[in-house]
DNA sequence: ATTTTTATGTACCGATCGGTATATATTGAA
DNA sequence: TTCAATATATACCGATCGGTACATAAAAAT
């Protein structure tokens, strides 16, 4: 064990605090004070525990990755024996549960994120961070379409990259609509569309 | 013709310019000094003219309705007798074009805006502008879709509401994935497998 | 018991924030 | 030519920004 005061705070908690922060109020509309105030701890703490802004912020957001990307994403995948189109609804009801929440803010961390990227205000590596989760998400979509399709479980006629684009797409269009305060059954109903409309079969 | 010194600038350029730097840099990222640069005049000529950041930009977000969302929605109406689907194309295809624009910010102002809304640093009057632009647009593309059915030239299996939601989601989408990077063959890519996918038969 | 290490609380830093007071310049009207 | 009205430029306002110096408190190591 190291020598030193104990932290008097759950760091694990404040950090899930800290990405709730900037979850409602995005990069540029989330300050210092904003945080340590929502984490009932000061400044030095702060700095001491999760360094600047910049690198806080992509804390959280591998944070919200790991918390709530991937236990999502997960549903996509497993159980193996469940058909893809059962799959892929179970996996877009997550992400509306996910983005109409009611113990968090409305839409998506990510999305939010994106959208606020690019700006002069947005530190470059987060610029890019941002850019390498959206690829690696679509990496992830496209093998698994491109393993169904080899596996003969859906068709060919579509290129497994232009299916998981296109499913990120709706997916990312309804984090906007509920950002906007569209009700969850409204949502649903989008995703009913989407997927009758999947080229599967 | 009024008494008074003449206004030294072009006040519908400078508010063009201002919609670029907010399309850029969103309402929290952009200041009053990246504006009155952008716009190459001081502060009390910016406040004279426009009123204050919040009335700026409300008036800069109705500028880019005008300028650039309704020129677009129009030619999913017009011509008449070209068939819905190719109007939804050439439609969405304008929406790749504006996403993907060399002469401004990537990803669409709007979309930005409404990710945007909801958080502290946001006023509520913005926040309600922007919820009810995106109602009307639902609204506009609901009554399209239903007045089409009425017509008996799509079908009538998927609700209106749910297809102008549905499409909706798709375009905000690209949006977001316009403003990670993604290049402009891919967002027309998901374009022809939404309307391969459409209920429109 | 002393030293070393780490955390906390306060107080502060220069810079920038949104917004304005004031003085001057320029215009049309009288 | 004077007056009223509007625009410009400078300089400033209090508040807040992200970030840190410094002194103190608490813990483990010696």
């Amino acid at each position: 064990m190291s020598a030193g005061r104990k932290r008097a705070f759950d760091k694990s908690a404040a950090l899930d605090k800290a990405m709730h922060v900037f979850w409602e109020n995005g990069y540029s509309g989330t300050s210092i004070s904003d945080l340590t105030e929502a984490l009932g701890i000061n400044k030095p703490s702060l700095y001491a525990a999760f360094g600047n802004k910049e690198q806080l912020f992509t804390t959280a957001l591998e944070h919200y990755k790991s918390r709530y990307g991937e236990p999502v994403l997960e549903k996509l995948t497993k159980p193996a024996d469940v058909p893809l189109v059962d799959r892929i609804r179970t996996y877009a009801q997550g992400i509306v549960d996910l983005v109409c929440g009611k113990s968090y803010p409305r839409g998506c961390l990510f999305v939010k994120s994106s959208c606020e990227s690019g700006s002069t205000g947005i530190p470059d590596d987060i610029t890019s961070l941002l850019q390498n989760m959206g690829s690696a998400t679509q990496l992830t979509l496209s093998r698994l379409f491109e393993l169904e399709q080899q596996q003969g479980r859906i068709s060919s006629q579509t290129k497994p990259e232009e299916l998981a684009s296109y499913l990120l797409s709706v997916l990312y269009g309804i984090s906007v609509l509920a950002r906007q305060g569209r009700p969850r059954e409204e949502l649903n109903g989008i995703i009913e569309v989407a997927i009758k409309g999947l080229p599967l079969v």
